[in-house]
RNA sequence: GGGUGAUUAGCUCAGCUGGUUAGAGCGCCGCCCUUACAAGGCGGAGGUCGUAAGUUCGACUCUUACAUCACCCACCA
């Protein structure tokens, strides 16, 4: 082995062998555990988010399988339409090439190339994170089975007349001509303008003004509305104004929801561009007028001005020329928010279009019902309140996209506009008996992305085509996800597999949170602070790094700071540390769903730590060579040394199993790096080296084992490789750790004081570690020592290891029953034993008077805050009696420190 | 406007159903290149747990109010 640990040397060898072996199918079991992979979008390369999800996805999946379950992760990509559409759009454009140009076919290849670079891309990459999914069983959203799948369930929900045709008001993207659903809208304040605007009455010199932050939708008026408490207006009600320019007349009507002390208390209503105005406009039987033409350009209801001019640019002249007819009242600073599509960054607008919705009540109903019945849970639990919210709010899905790349939507349309659903349009010709001369068109638009998604957990395992593994596999145990997709995907999971296969998706939600940067910030690519997992692994130059994080920033300035933050967090670069330490990393930070603050630091600290498994191991092959290992631990020949630490290893195992299912992933990676640090190798492999015989390198080789199998789950690639060597020396006869059982406990008899004889052995050499660095005394210098047992029962476990302590506090040590009053020594002093040093050379009295005089103040106030308690009256009545003797212990144990102090003090004043 | 989460050491975070001298990693300081590991060893400094009140024998932990930050939902044009 290696002096060092090199993670590049190792891992992607080690995952071609798990590959070739075929490690990651599932093996035949009675019992089973199942995921699905959340499918990462094609759009072009994984970042930490992904790496984050799959790393506690593969914790989970490889600890099952050494359970000895029939695992199965599903893996898969998500075709993710208008985000890949988008990409490859601008491919296009990038090599100078015109996207309209392009036949609908022609583009569709042009993605379907994209696809496979991209989903190799991430397939890769995915390994390279040490994911164990079952690649043999790869799906995408847009595989034939998939999209056949698509197909049935679409044609079903409209029989069920669950899936409709309507022409209705939806959110409409300019830029990319598509409607698009209500969760892809993302509001966005703004600073603008409030207009009031008036207008004149019909047969009368009166007029209202109305307020507006759209002065340009009032084209599309068809009705002012005022609140029906409102006296100001009341006698206006019924009469009719003439809109300014177009002079048409539209009414005055009444209705509770207008707001009197909002700007005039006059509304205006804009039934087609507006989802309130919608409403009211539905309610009072009000003209829908049309201003807008799909690409953003108003459309001949307007005045003819401004025909063919885009909504988001007209408003200046608009108003200019309103002011000018002394329409414009005034205009006030205002504050509002406006709807922005959240893949393109335009402003949506609302547009009255035929498009296909989904009825969701019924199924958000079961959605609720399957959660409050605990069918389904979510951790941490307030996801499901907010995952009521959603369902119990909510409209009607849009599903229909007008874009390219997508499942084309299976309705054929006639010459009359009738609309027949199926399969072809040879299946329909048949279906509806429709002659040939009749002339049928297929739908152009495409579902929205999420349609497909929302049957991912049983479209991928075999629903349709492989019964034996649907009935295996699903539901699913467990799904791992970000609270940003809790509506786009896991309600709609829930509610699509309850309708069609009358079952939940998975029995748990696992939400877990962000990965940001070290600020705290969210990683994004205009803020140039992206950190890339692979540059993590394999590490990468500054150079590199600077020209990944610029080269898709147009602005000057941007890039320029870019530059400087980038230098000064990554003066050289990153290091290569390894998939295994940005594994750990994840593992030891994912607290109950918070989001991540990614650190460097932290990865060198977990990267440090397998070094130290790594050298651990190291010296106990080195130690171990040729040694005939037992497998069987017979406690009758343990030390108390090896007793205490399979019995801590047992807890840190069982911990381990329970932090699974708590779903405490920091816990568990902290139990394990406290354990094998600072427990195993600070003190066990010291201690074994005191004593090497037979029975201790068998107690060596037994932990190691269990601490390299307790680690796999979360740091495969270096454990697998340390196990390569143990069966290389013939201790293990199985080939391969990731098909090796997980530890079980073992079942020695425990023997309570175990822990306890050990840690008083610890305590002694520590207190004479302190000591003698708190003292100068340099590591080289022999301390003459003394120790006066106080309780008997100590006194065998000391003489038996003296030369142990000895050696590890560099001492001469003197077991005597006498006490010691030379003034030479000083005394520190415990409830069991005095321990008296022969201390020369001291440094630094000064110092040292005024640590002890501050540590003693320390520990007064301690002792009379104990004394306060045990004072108190109701303390002693109402405590327990465990908390009070506790009190008390800890009473006597820190006057015991004391008295060791005033004892220093005085040796050393004197 | 409604909701959720957060506020603990210089930084990043643990602290479960109230009871330890409030912990960890990184950073910092001192000593040590002791043949598993300097990506290391030994030791150390550093916190009135956001503020205020309340419940309690006892509050980092429970209650209420407030402050600050983050996010989500809905928006009065």
């Amino acid at each position: 082995m290696n002096k060092q640990y090199k993670p590049q040397e190792i891992e992607q060898a080690i995952y071609d062998e798990w590959e070739k072996n075929k490690c990651f199918s599932p093996k035949q079991s009675s019992s089973k555990f199942s995921i699905v992979l959340p499918p990462p979008n094609v759009t072009g390369t994984l970042h930490m988010g992904h790496a984050f999800q799959h790393t506690i996805i593969d914790i989970l999946v490889r600890y099952h399988r050494m359970l000895g379950k029939s695992v199965l992760w599903q893996p898969g990509t998500d075709h993710a339409g208008i985000a890949t559409q988008l990409v490859v759009e601008n491919r296009i454009k990038n090599t100078g090439r015109d996207v309209k140009a392009l036949s609908r076919e022609e583009f569709i290849d042009e993605v379907w190339a994209w696809k496979e670079l991209s989903g190799n891309t991430i397939i890769n990459q995915t390994k390279r994170i040490g994911s164990s999914a079952d690649w043999s069983r790869n799906r995408f959203t847009m595989d034939d089975g998939l999209s056949k799948i698509v197909e049935d369930v679409f044609i079903s929900l409209y029989e069920e007349k669950l899936i409709y045709r309507g022409n209705r008001l939806v959110n409409w993207d300019i830029k990319l001509q598509t409607a698009v659903s209500d969760l892809e809208v993302v509001n966005k304040e703004q600073d603008g303008y409030l207009y009031y605007l008036r207008y004149q009455l019909k047969d009368s010199s009166d007029s209202i003004v109305v307020a507006t932050t759209r002065p340009e939708t009032f084209f599309g008026d068809s009705a002012i509305c005022i609140n029906p408490e409102d006296t100001r207006y009341k006698h206006l009600i019924g009469k009719e104004i003439t809109l300014p320019m177009i002079k048409r007349n539209i009414p005055v009507i009444q209705d509770e929801m207008v707001d009197m002390d909002f700007g005039t208390g006059c509304l205006k209503i804009t039934p087609a561009h507006d989802f309130n105005d919608y409403k009211v406009g539905k309610k009072h039987n009000l003209d829908f007028i049309n201003i807008l033409n799909k690409d953003g350009t108003l459309n001949e209801n307007v005045h003819e001005k401004y025909i063919g001019k885009n909504i988001h640019t007209v408003r200046e002249e608009l108003v200019n020329d309103l002011e000018k007819e002394q329409i414009l009242v005034k205009k006030d600073k205002y504050q509002n928010t406006v709807p922005i599509g959240e893949r393109t960054g335009e402003i949506i607008e609302p547009l009255l279009t035929n498009q296909w919705f989904m009825s969701m009540s019924s199924l958000a109903e079961k959605g609720v019902k399957v959660v409050e019945d605990k069918k389904v849970n979510f951790v941490p639990k307030h996801w499901e309140k907010i995952y009521f919210n959603w369902l119990r709010n909510i409209e009607d899905w849009c599903i229909s996209r007008q874009i390219f790349w997508g499942h084309r939507i299976p309705a054929w349309y006639d010459d009359n506009a009738n609309i027949y659903v199926g399969k072809s349009e040879k299946e329909i010709r048949n279906k509806y008996e429709l002659a040939d001369n009749i002339n049928l068109i297929q739908d152009s638009d495409v579902l929205d992305t999420w349609f497909s998604s929302s049957l991912w957990p049983f479209s991928t395992l075999g629903w349709k085509d492989d019964k034996s593994v649907f009935e295996k596999y699903f539901p699913t145990n467990l799904l791992v996800t970000g609270f940003d997709i809790i509506f786009f995907w896991v309600a709609r999971m829930i509610m699509m597999s309850i309708k069609f296969t009358d079952n939940i998706p998975f029995n748990k939600v696992y939400i877990h949170g962000l990965v940001r940067d070290s600020e705290g910030k969210k990683m994004s690519k205009s803020i140039g602070n992206v950190i890339d997992p692979l540059d993590v692994i394999d590490g990468i130059s500054l150079d590199k790094l600077l020209e990944k994080r610029t080269t898709s920033l147009l602005n000057e300035r941007q890039k320029a700071d870019v530059i400087k933050k980038t230098k000064r967090d990554f003066p050289t670069g990153i290091r290569e540390y390894g998939a295994d330490a940005l594994r750990f990393n994840f593992c030891a930070m994912a607290s109950t769903g918070r989001d991540i603050n990614f650190d460097l630091n932290r990865i060198e600290g977990y990267r440090n730590f397998c070094n130290k498994i790594w050298n651990a191991s190291r010296y106990i092959l080195m130690s171990c060579e040729g040694f005939n290992y037992q497998e069987k631990i017979n406690p009758n020949d343990s030390s108390i040394f090896d007793k205490w630490i399979l019995y801590s290893l047992d807890n840190v195992v069982s911990d381990f199993k329970k932090y699974t299912t708590t779903y405490r992933f920091d816990l568990m990676a902290n139990g394990i790096y406290d354990f094998v640090w600072n427990e195993y190798c600070d003190w066990y492999l010291e201690i074994s080296k005191y004593n090497m015989n037979d029975v201790t390198k068998n107690h060596l080789i037994f932990s190691i084992l269990r601490i390299i199998k307790l680690c796999h789950p979360i740091i495969p690639f270096i454990t697998e490789n340390i196990w390569k060597e143990f069966y290389k020396c013939k201790f293990v006869t199985e080939k391969m750790l990731i098909d090796s059982s997980f530890p079980s406990q073992i079942r020695i008899s425990k023997e309570d004081d175990v822990e306890v004889r050990v840690n008083r052995i610890r305590e002694i050499i520590k207190k004479i570690r302190k000591t003698r660095t708190e003292l100068g005394i340099h590591p080289k210098d022999i301390i003459i020592t003394k120790i006066h047992i106080k309780k008997l029962e100590m006194k065998n476990d000391l003489i038996e290891h003296q030369g142990l302590i000895e050696s590890m506090t560099n001492t001469n040590i003197d077991i005597t029953a006498e006490q010691s009053n030379v003034s030479e020594y000083i005394d520190l002093i415990d409830d069991n034993y005095t321990l008296y040093l022969k201390i020369r050379n001291m440094i630094n009295i000064q110092e040292e008077m005024k640590r002890i005089d501050k540590k003693l103040k320390e520990l007064e106030a301690i002792v009379t805050k104990i004394n306060f308690k045990l004072n108190n009256k109701s303390f002693i009545e109402k405590a327990p009696s465990e908390i009070i003797n506790q009190n008390i212990s800890n009473k006597s144990k820190i006057e015991n420190d004391i008295l060791s102090l005033n004892n220093l003090r005085k040796t050393l004043s004197n």
